[in-house]
RNA sequence: CGGGGCGUAGCGCAGUGGCUAGCGCGCUUGGUUCGGGACCAAGAGGUCGGCAGUUCGAAUCUGCCCGCCCCGACCA
């Protein structure tokens, strides 16, 4: 490709519009064109991107027996509301009314549609297991797009859905699923890590996402640094510090005027926070309820919203908490009726708490759980924190930051169920499909790519997904023997089968150089009369900006040598 | 949805009531350059986000609306 075809151009100065150096570079580099919030025009060189991790996932995909299929981005809203997913994904659903005033959404994900696609062709046992999957646009009104590509309205996903007989079956599509994402982030130069994910309100016993580390992520993620555990924060475990345990002692009140937060209530009497109980408020659904959890750890809204099973989970507003005869700051679980409470099992790790006495400036010293109050639900739903133990090893818990480039959830039977996928087993019994899906974002991949592997003059493509392997850089290009040993090294290149992208432009070196590093291929070309003088061909690796001169006889099997050695990129770790 | 910011040429921005709306980059033409974003000269390019209002006069003031960015909430 001449660059002085291609469309796209690249930018000078820094795109206003962006942050994250991913969006920047995509930007200034002109892969992508915005042309509403979360919406996207992709430009020749990032399609080619975007086609190549494509490739990669679909040769893993029916590598691991899937089979791609096309489904619709238009679905019946009444599919949504049969699995009363309409409810679950409220706004974030795209809809449309056709001229019937018919309810259609455009796919979210295809859940709903693949279940009713499989339903017909599945019957028995023998049809088990089957894996399907799309690489396809996704919609997704999210509250609020960002970063460019990696959170946007449309997007291109790849899903793989398994249908199994029984658990073991399952197992088997996730395991075969996790390897195959194993290969796929390596093969696209990507250390991504699996880690134990969240598995929602839906089914789902297990449940791992892909994280890319980068401080852009949006995702907290808490990893050991002794052994391989690694949890998403919102699901993420941690060994509680333990308290002394000491005889209990008499309730007591004491006066703490105006001391409202834990640190201002603890550093007031002279104690750790961990020496008290904190309370917290929320609105589950429209009702409220009384969270308490020791007052050195955080809530962890997602493990409590799994805990009250509840859709809509929210901290209650002051009138609220008012409403219910308790005094904001100094709320106690002692004496409460009629209120729901859920403890984190942090309040049995420790004795002889302070606690509010639900009066105004007054707490109470030595409460002991059960001894003075009784919760509805004890179990943990506090955040696990960097330095604390890790649950398995005992070692010290760290934190970071991550993209979510992949996911992987065993679904179980919520689907298949609701929607009727029924087969007979070996023993003539009627029994729904398990299903598990498989999600890779392949814009964000493309994005976390860029994320992971830049420098400050640009893009760094790994090998297997840059748009063009070569950039070809001829600089005087008005000399007719560099214009005529450039076209004849572009030709030969190219008939070779070497994808090239060559800056026939008449700009000057640094112009070209600096379009070079932006656009980031791995290898630039250099033809001058320099070069050309000393009959030679300048070889630039775009990575680590070594410089090579090699002689002009095979230089497609040359280069291509070249481009096999760099390929062996960073890998993946396995959970 | 809460908070903050922005909307003027393809891009980045200046312009707080006054005459014909500017600068840099990019673009066009001619010339000189040429190994890390060259230089000279001449040009093209604007419903100032939209609508309504105030005013002799609005990019500028007021109201409403729309769009976009950032932080938070949210994100099976």
């Amino acid at each position: 490709m001449r660059v002085s075809r291609l469309l796209g151009r690249t930018l000078r100065q820094e795109p206003g519009e962006a942050e994250t150096p991913s969006h920047r570079l995509m930007l200034k580099a002109g892969l992508v064109q915005q042309v509403a919030a979360g919406v996207y025009s992709y430009l020749p060189l990032a399609w080619r991107s975007l086609r190549k991790i494509e490739q990669i996932i679909r040769e893993e995909m029916d590598a691991a027996g899937g089979q791609e299929v096309m489904m619709p981005v238009l679905q019946p809203i009444e599919m949504w509301e049969e699995t009363d997913r309409r409810r679950a994904f409220g706004p974030i659903l795209f809809t449309v009314t056709d001229r019937k005033d018919h309810v259609l959404c455009l796919g979210p994900t295809h859940e709903e549609v693949v279940t009713h696609l499989v339903r017909r062709h599945v019957q028995s046992y023998r049809d088990l297991p089957l894996r399907i999957y799309q690489i396809q646009n996704k919609f997704r009104d999210e509250p609020r797009p960002r970063g460019g590509l990696m959170r946007a309205r449309e997007f291109a996903m790849k899903d793989l859905y398994s249908f199994d007989a029984d658990e073991a079956g399952l197992e088997d599509s996730y395991q075969a699923m996790m390897a195959a994402y194993y290969r796929i982030f390596q093969r696209c130069g990507l250390q991504a890590i699996a880690v134990e994910a969240d598995s929602g309100a839906i089914g789902g016993k297990e449940s791992h996402e892909y994280m890319v580390v980068a401080e852009s992520g949006e995702n907290d993620v808490i990893f050991c640094g002794s052994c391989d555990y690694a949890a998403n924060v919102e699901r993420a475990q941690s060994v509680k510090p333990p308290l002394p345990v000491e005889t209990p002692l008499p309730l007591e009140p004491v006066s703490t005027p105006g001391m409202k937060t834990i640190s201002e209530v603890a550093g007031f009497l002279g104690i750790p926070r961990s020496r008290t109980l904190k309370a917290v408020f929320y609105m589950a659904d429209g009702n409220l309820v009384f969270v308490v959890i020791r007052g050195d750890l955080e809530v962890n809204e997602v493990k409590l919203k799994n805990a009250l099973h509840c859709f809509d989970l929210r901290l209650a507003t002051d009138p609220e908490v008012a409403a219910a005869g308790l005094v904001a700051g100094f709320a106690s679980p002692i004496g409460l009726k009629g209120v729901r409470v859920i403890a984190d099992d942090s309040i049995q790790l420790g004795s002889n708490f302070v606690v509010g006495a639900n009066r105004p400036d007054t707490h109470l010293r030595n409460a002991n759980y059960p001894r003075d109050f009784s919760v509805d639900q004890i179990l943990d739903i506090a955040i696990a924190q960097p330095g604390h133990p890790c649950p398995r090893c005992g070692g010290d818990l760290r934190g970071t930051r991550g993209i979510e480039v992949g996911h992987v959830f065993k679904l179980g039977t919520f689907f298949s169920e609701r929607l009727g996928a029924l087969f007979l087993d070996r023993e003539g019994t009627q029994r729904p499909v398990i299903m598990g899906c498989y999600g890779i974002g392949v814009g964000r991949l493309l994005a976390s790519a860029i994320e992971a592997q830049h420098d400050d003059k640009g893009i760094i493509w790994p090998v297997s997904i840059a748009p063009y392997h070569i950039y070809l850089c001829p600089l005087n290009l008005d000399q007719p023997p560099v214009r005529e040993a450039a076209e004849s090294l572009y030709q030969e290149l190219t008939t070779n089968g070497a994808e090239v992208l060559y800056d026939d432009r008449s700009e000057s070196p640094g112009v070209k150089f600096n379009d070079a590093d932006l656009l980031g291929m791995p290898l630039r070309l250099t033809v001058s009369p320099r070069t050309l003088r000393q009959g030679v061909v300048e070889v630039q690796s775009r990575r680590d900006g070594q410089r090579d001169y090699l002689p002009r006889e095979n230089i497609a099997q040359q280069l291509q040598a070249r481009l096999r050695a760099l390929s062996s990129g960073p890998g993946t770790s396995q959970p």
